[in-house]
RNA sequence: GCCGGAGUGGCGAAAUGGCAGACGCGCCGGAUUCAAAAUCCGGUAGGUGUAAAAACCUGUGUGGGUUCGAGUCCCACCUCCGGUACCA
């Protein structure tokens, strides 16, 4: 073999790897410390592999290989992502069942990745849509239905970390007397509307042509974010998971995480606590005096569910009550018909009928201009007693907060904005501090930030923040407010009408005349999975009726053992169910008696290092941390958080620049650049482009560069006008000399820090050097070419495993201890330093290494270009750093 | 608008506050060859300067600042990329 043939050498070495299980792992080994290495598993689509897939699993793949050698034990499985529209679509379109579609997909990836030459343990492959694998994503399901959050409940969890709020079975939710008393059916309905999983009815995001309703996350700019098809909003009854239950502990514990801080960032976010009042403010035209009101609630308190005229609102800015010059109710609010007087009621309903018929991107557009009416009715402020006009507006929003507002249009945008537009008062209640001290200039723009009150009786003066404490602190000792939190966090909108997902394990009670009565049943845990039905045609039913409805009445039917007639749940799951725990099944795939063997998940949990895009910087990874604190806290895994270490790696942009898209025309295969130059030319190149966390542009002539490298690399080694495989002439089982290990070790040190911190980039530069300063010489000593061949291999392993081979070796290099560097060889006898002239260089120094400073002085004053400049100048002072450089400041 | 991140040769990029441009691509010159491919060797920020050197000047988006010394730290601004947007 005289030339470096990477097509015999990689599909020789796959074979290898594939048929000795080089890369399979041992579940708890005693005294290896454990390494868990994941991707993010793909969704394998039609189009097969992209340039971007490559770059994380080289990554990954380069960390696992050099972690082996550390002797470590390593966990580096794969799988599929495989649930979702595509292959229905697919299965629409051509008539096939998404199962063979998916399969299909699947082979694609599978033969891609392994010619790859990644060193997965494949016996740990598995997809989402294996029925062995959605029946525990349905069990997963199950345990979230079976459990409630109780919020009091103070508690320490095996990682012996006290908190406070626990999921719990739901057969310790605490019932009240009255439920009790009410019956089995009212304690069940009761158990309903605690549970994690529930049923609710609520305007949803409706996409008419993929045929299912989305997730808000789903949705972008009121279009879908799969397809870009317009979303409109229907009320309909869905599946809802209360993840708003877990959000303090969600925004909290990512501050344990090495993740990249504007992850941690946009997590928290996306959760948005923030913290202010729920304030009650009474509708002017109710029976009775508001002084009589307030006495009875200054007697009972604050009341968890307000009185049936009082409009509950809730601001972060309760200092500003006195600046309250208008209200807005949501136009879905339950109390906007008893406000609206009989000759506002027309313009009223019509106002309400648009904005129920708008979509989130008709509300999106025409955000630059406020829209709302005005409903004849009146509260009163509770801060002052003063009446205060109620509108109703779409920018107030039914599902944040209380749904209501009180408009402070001095101090907010939105308020300003709207009061502008309607000619409603503005009152100015907040004055500017400090540099811009003085009355706010109102005419222009609300003054949003914090200052001293104004305009605020006996309050004028309070700094704000002091203010809203003390305002707070008055109104709930009078039982009119108290402090509250709120989250842009919203429960999580978990079903799906879509065929290709996981059924849902639950029945729907029948009545006798066959409707639902609202109760629902489990399928039991050993009678999972809940299969497909099978269904002829793959058309979306074009309404919000599930795919699933179509089924048989074989499938959709059954009568329990008690006689009650049950109606099977027709909606499926979304796609983020089966990536939602994934990881933890690749510890324990076979499993058939559990999702997980408890000491399986002890020994390999959590996640040493995730790497994948950061396109899933909220959706995925928010999912998957809401999960495993469930599964947590019902006692199924023992560490609180599943990912310790987080790194997107940026996005591989075309030769262009541009993104890479079809229509752009800029796509780049890995499988013909794999033809055409190899694995190893396309593993080393993709980590050789620059910063793995960086955006990059391809260059084809950057994969010729490390090809050639490669090819060098097998020149120093092998005699390429040879026969056969033989070692080159200038390699010999000789000593090497002192330079030649100085340049060992350093290159070992230099790849070993590199590889610690994922510059993969400058540690293939450092090989590069080598390589040129190796090849130079006419002696090669065999043994420091085997150092270099070791670290190479998790780079290029195929043409490593070659070279080692070729060096004498029989056994595969992939459990080779990684080499040491030795500081003995790192000592050089001598540096060159700068030196330089008030900051500005002016020569070097050649001195031998470990000079005190006074020492390298005297050497930096000996040069004779450094001479021309201190002659006749005065010389201020002296920076001598041993080692570093010289600095003479003259005058 | 707000919040992140980034701006360094012709290009991808290096650089614990201490020699800017390692390494690779491209380009130029040379060797090898009948010729080419492949390979090998040398050069390559811009400028002044020189027979050639030496030496010098200017350079890390722009403008200021801190420091003996700034690509790196601080302030302001510009541009690009990503996220997000009525969340009261």
């Amino acid at each position: 073999m005289p030339r470096y043939d990477f097509k015999k050498i990689e599909s020789r070495w796959q074979q290898f790897w594939e048929q000795n299980q080089t890369f399979q792992a041992a579940d708890c080994v005693p005294g290896k410390p454990k390494m868990y290495v994941l991707d993010m598993f793909p969704y394998p689509s039609g189009e097969g592999l992209h340039v971007g897939h490559p770059e994380g699993y080289t990554a990954t793949d380069i960390v696992c290989r050099y972690s082996r050698m550390k002797g470590m034990n390593v966990l580096h499985p794969m799988g599929w992502d495989a649930f979702g529209l595509p292959a229905e679509e697919f299965a629409r379109q051509k008539g096939i069942h998404p199962r063979i579609k998916t399969e299909e997909n699947i082979s694609t990836f599978r033969r891609q990745l392994k010619m790859l030459g990644f060193s997965y343990d494949w016996s740990r492959e598995l997809s989402t849509t294996d029925p062995d694998y959605y029946r525990w994503t349905q069990w997963i399901f199950l345990q979230i239905y079976d459990t409630w959050y109780d919020s009091h409940c103070v508690w320490t969890g095996p990682d012996g970390v006290q908190r406070q709020g626990r999921g719990r079975p739901i057969s310790e939710l605490p019932i009240p007397q009255d439920v009790q008393a009410a019956g089995q059916d009212a304690v069940r309905r009761y158990q309903d509307r605690h549970r994690l999983a529930y049923l609710s009815e609520a305007p949803v995001n409706w996409c008419p042509e993929l045929g299912t309703v989305l997730a808000n996350e789903e949705v972008i700019d009121g279009r879908s974010e799969r397809g870009d098809h317009p979303v409109v909003r229907l009320k309909l009854k869905q599946w809802m998971l209360r993840i708003t239950s877990y959000a303090d502990r969600l925004a909290e514990e990512l501050s344990e995480l090495s993740w990249p801080e504007s992850i941690k960032y946009m997590q928290r976010n996306w959760i948005g606590r923030s913290v202010g009042a729920e304030v009650d403010f009474r509708i002017a035209a109710s029976e009775g005096s508001f002084e009589k009101w307030t006495e009875g609630r200054q007697a009972a308190g604050f009341m968890n569910e307000a009185e049936a005229d009082v409009i509950r609102i809730y601001t972060t800015r309760p200092d500003t009550l006195f600046g309250v010059t208008y209200m807005v109710l949501a136009p879905e609010h339950a109390l906007v018909d008893r406000l609206t007087t009989p000759e506002r009621k027309h313009a009223v309903e019509e106002y309400r009928q648009t904005a129920s018929l708008k979509s989130d991107l008709d509300r999106t557009d025409l955000a630059k201009g406020k829209t709302g009416v005005f409903t004849g009715g009146y509260a009163i402020n509770p801060v002052n007693g003063e009446r205060v006009p109620v509108w109703i507006a779409d920018y107030v929003l039914i599902s944040y907060g209380t749904g209501a507002i009180m408009a402070v249009p001095g101090h907010d945008e939105r308020d300003y904005e709207f009061a502008k537009a309607f000619e409603i008062p503005i009152v100015q209640v907040v004055a500017p501090v400090g540099a811009q001290a003085g009355p706010a200039d109102l005419q222009t723009a609300a003054f949003t930030e914090y200052g001293v009150a104004v305009n605020s009786g006996i309050w004028n003066g309070t700094p704000t923040a002091d203010f809203k404490i003390s305002i707070t602190a008055e109104l709930s000792a009078r039982g009119l407010a108290r402090e509250a939190v709120n989250y842009r966090l919203r429960d999580w909108l978990f079903s799906r009408q879509r065929y290709w997902g996981e059924p849902f394990p639950v029945w729907h009670e029948l009545d006798a005349d066959g409707n639902p009565t609202g109760l629902m049943r489990t399928d039991s845990p050993d009678s999972l999975p809940v299969l497909h039905p099978h269904v002829e045609d793959f058309k979306p039913t074009g309404t919000p009726e599930p795919m699933l409805s179509k089924a048989g009445d074989d499938w959709l039917y059954r009568t329990d053992k008690d006689g009650v007639r049950l109606k099977r749940e027709t909606n499926s799951m979304p796609q983020w169910a089966g990536s939602c725990w994934y990881y933890l099944r690749f510890c324990d795939n076979r499993n058939s008696v559990n999702f997980i063997d408890p000491e399986k998940e002890k020994y390999w949990l959590p996640v040493d290092l995730y790497i994948g895009g950061a396109e899933h910087a909220v959706l995925h990874l928010l999912y998957s941390r809401f999960w495993h604190k469930v599964l947590f806290d019902r006692g199924h895994v023992s560490h609180p958080e599943p990912f310790k270490r987080l790194v997107n790696q940026g996005m591989i942009l075309g030769e262009n620049g541009e993104k890479m898209s079809k229509s752009r025309g800029n796509v780049v295969n890995p499988e013909r650049v794999v033809e055409h130059r190899g694995a190893d030319a396309l593993r080393l190149y993709e980590m050789f482009m620059g910063p793995l966390e960086q955006v990059k542009p391809w260059q084809t002539s950057g994969v010729e560069g490390v090809y050639r490298f490669l090819g060098r690399v097998w020149r120093m080694i092998i005699d390429d006008r040879a026969e056969d495989v033989s070692l080159d002439e200038a390699v010999h089982d000789i000593a090497p000399t002192h330079e030649q290990l100085r340049l060992l070790h350093r290159t070992i040190r230099a790849v070993t820090e590199d590889i610690e911190r994922l510059a993969f980039n400058t540690a293939i530069s450092r090989m590069m050097e080598f390589t040129n300063e190796m090849t130079e010489q006419t002696v090669r000593p065999k043994s420091v070419l085997e150092s270099f061949v070791l670290l190479l291999a998790p780079f290029a392993p195929h043409l490593a495993e070659e070279l080692w081979a070729a060096l004498g070796h029989q056994q595969t290099l992939a459990y080779e201890s990684w080499p040491v560097s030795d500081p003995a060889y790192l000592v050089e006898d001598t540096v060159e330093v700068p030196v330089q002239i008030s900051g500005k260089l002016r020569g070097r120094i050649v001195v031998p290494a470990g000079l005190s400073a006074a020492e390298l002085q005297a050497f930096a004053e000996a040069d004779q270009n450094v001479q021309k400049y201190i002659e006749g100048k005065a010389v201020v002072k002296v920076i001598a750093v041993p080692g570093r450089m010289v600095n003479f400041v003259v005058r």
